[in-house]
DNA sequence: ATAATTAATCGTAATATTGCAATGCATTAT
DNA sequence: ATAATGCATTGCAATATTACGATTAATTAT
């Protein structure tokens, strides 16, 4: 197996899911915290300062272009990234009704 | 490898990428959403609701119980579980943190 | 005491993820 | 044209995840 069945749950279950993986990891966090922080694009920077190999970079970066949290474009050489914001806001939307829907008055156990 | 190189990075991206990973599953999420909605705790429901095998919902739980996101206490035969108020706050407002320190006004690619 | 119920755990198979060296592919500089 | 630069892609190894059948452990009912 080793395979989430994604048929038996609603496309919203799995789409927030598939966002929260892009972002569950701490490279890809510290990638978008960079990203956020240099509001104009990055690139090959991310690879002096965080401590991984080129070609883990750039695997971040395309797991996060393929979920669509960012985007990127050829400027010259070099490759400039950037927050996709329809994506950024759908996320704040959807984990924000998820975690909001609990109110944590009554604890049961 | 597939090892993650946790050593790397700050505490804080850390624990917000622990805690995503938790949550980053549709079938967790639902698990999540069917706690939330019955404030009153649940257990081998899940099992009769969701399409999953008694192992699996198990394992589900058991993640999200070491991620600290949910707390089970022995209720007879069965077990009740419920939301740890004390890191879903903690999400909420790390995951706050981050997901508003992105202004989506300037794009620039 | 025995049976039934509930959930955790074990073992296993299939697949996914993480990380990197090496290589390839553009684009810019010489 | 050639070299250099910046990034993507490929191939690979190590580890993690997902799912489930089978078993076990504990509690309740008979």
């Amino acid at each position: 197996m080793g395979l989430t069945k994604s048929e038996i749950f609603t496309d919203e279950q799995n789409q927030l899911s598939t966002l929260l993986k892009a972002i569950a990891h701490p490279a890809r966090i510290a990638i978008l915290q960079r990203i956020i922080i240099s509001n104009t694009c990055i690139c090959g920077d991310l690879v002096g300062e965080l401590g991984l190999a080129q070609a883990t970079i750039s695997q971040h970066l395309k797991e996060l272009k393929t979920a669509g949290i960012i985007q990127g474009t050829i400027e010259g050489v070099s490759v400039c990234y950037c927050i996709n914001p329809k994506t950024w806001k759908l996320l704040e939307d959807q984990l924000g009704a998820f975690l909001g829907s609990y109110k944590g008055e009554t604890s049961c156990c």
